[in-house]
DNA sequence: CTTGATACCTTACGGCGTAATGAATCCCCC
DNA sequence: GGGGGATTCATTACGCCGTAAGGTATCAAG
């Protein structure tokens, strides 16, 4: 399930995204006190999708768990979509903002640290990967985080239009090799055999369907014959020890990617220069 | 909006996505004649979801399509998971599958192309950069434009090892790029008022409510002040004229972005060699 | 103490996916 | 040629969802 966020109003996102409402100690008006807070409602709604997925997230489910009814949101927050503009960039404020490496002047080390740091944070709140880029609000916290990769880039020395473009061409990579870890680890928890067993399984089911798969599909066939192991010697030695195969597997993917797109950035500062 | 697919039975859904069910004309059994059949109700499907989206597919509508209720469909389909498999099989029919350049040993043109025309094939079909790619079943179509790629990347001469990697690497950069082009031609065809338009009035909106943008974000700022404009001489000559602009910055990016890619791999083929 | 604003609840509506049940249709075989 | 039984498709219903409407309890100000 994808889910679509910055659907609402875009200026009351924009008023409750930036804090720019009312300070709530500020009258003490008529009525009863307010019990709840948006920051409440926010927190325990990012504490739902962290724990139970994307899927579980209904405003029934969060006023639940704030002792209250789905409707006594609607008091702080217009919403489910701005609920998760606001959900997505208070998780945002988890992101990186500084790198002494890139003062030293070692631009790819900097975004090397940079990269896993986001990897992480993806992988810690994988349902933020499940909000639709669509959004045409921003956030405090999704800005820094951008400004963050923007200086990183900067160091590289390379000319703004280029460094805006490579802004493109970073996140979207990080994006999906996060949502393939993610989901490796989230197939992992869901099936109860092993790692080898399940792949085993489903590739015994898929060939007695399709007998002639090494013909059809030769390449392949080719690539999964050469044996997925050799634990690549020299690499993820610190704790890698519990992370189950795919999962070890997609973040050797993205350390790899990672390493291709860096020796492009590196290719297009020599040729600059 | 994120979907799920593949959660359904596994089995079932490898034998429908393989076609490996009975024959329907072999066995003129008993009952009243099928009027629909899988192949129609995935048409439909994707037509519907082609046209209206993702949010507007439900079995409700798909039976209205085909002027049959919900229900009527759950005798070709065990449920909405299992179809939303079948659509996504149905539509990877249309990635490329062969490649001249690639013989001609060009494998830079060859990739350069392939990835074109994927970026077409998602821009048409929006909704399947919906579909999480947690899915466990795997679909005919599906593998065979996956070997394509293998045989497009084997040619690069690259050792298995990291030819399975650089996969990993480029369809995530695929689909993220074509993420960005689609929200842009959405964010274009949902908002009544122009492109540069869009864009003054929410960052007036934006300047309003936090008057320290500048101050606050120097990088982000930098990068919008050099002016996005600059055509880029020399590209996008042909027939990019009625498009607005910010689908032609995320092609652009997307152009880019690959670029230093290739540059990527070109690197890693030197240094090996 | 009254007034009126505010927070929160209850109820309800129209959507969703789909389980259960029933009616209509048609082949097979006696 | 007329049941029998399998099969297609519709109807109804259940429990979810987001949220509109309206009622009630709580408080500060006059």
């Amino acid at each position: 399930m994808v889910v679509f966020a910055g659907q609402g109003d875009p200026r009351r996102s924009l008023s409750l995204l930036w804090r720019a409402d009312a300070p709530p100690p500020a009258r003490g008006g008529p009525g009863p006190k307010p019990r709840l807070s948006v920051d409440a409602i926010v927190a325990a709604a990012v504490a739902l999708a962290d724990e139970e997925g994307m899927t579980a997230l209904s405003m029934r489910a969060v006023g639940d768990r704030l002792g209250r009814t789905a409707m006594a949101l609607y008091t702080y927050v217009p919403g489910k979509s701005e609920l998760l503009d606001l959900m997505y960039d208070a998780v945002h404020a988890e992101l990186p903002t500084a790198y002494p490496e890139s003062e030293s002047g070692d631009w790819r080390a900097a975004l090397t640290a940079w990269a896993g740091e986001v990897l992480e944070f993806y992988v810690r709140h994988p349902w933020v990967l499940q909000v639709s880029q669509a959004r045409p609000v921003l956030g405090p916290h999704e800005y820094a985080g951008l400004d963050t990769l923007v200086t990183l880039l900067r160091a590289t020395g390379l000319p703004t239009g280029v460094v805006r473009r490579l802004v493109g061409t970073l996140f979207p990579y990080l994006r999906g090799s996060a949502q393939a870890v993610a989901d490796a680890r989230l197939a992992a928890a869901a099936t109860g055999s092993s790692d080898e067993e399940w792949w085993a399984a489903r590739s015994a089911a898929l060939l007695e369907l399709v007998p002639d798969f090494a013909e059809r599909f030769p390449a392949v066939s080719g690539l999964e014959a050469e044996g997925p192991a050799e634990p690549c010697p020299g690499e993820g030695a610190e704790g890698a020890e519990g992370v189950p195969y795919p999962e070890r597997e997609a973040r050797e993917t993205f350390r790899v990617g990672l390493g291709v797109l860096l020796d492009g950035i590196e290719a297009a500062r020599v040729g600059r220069t």
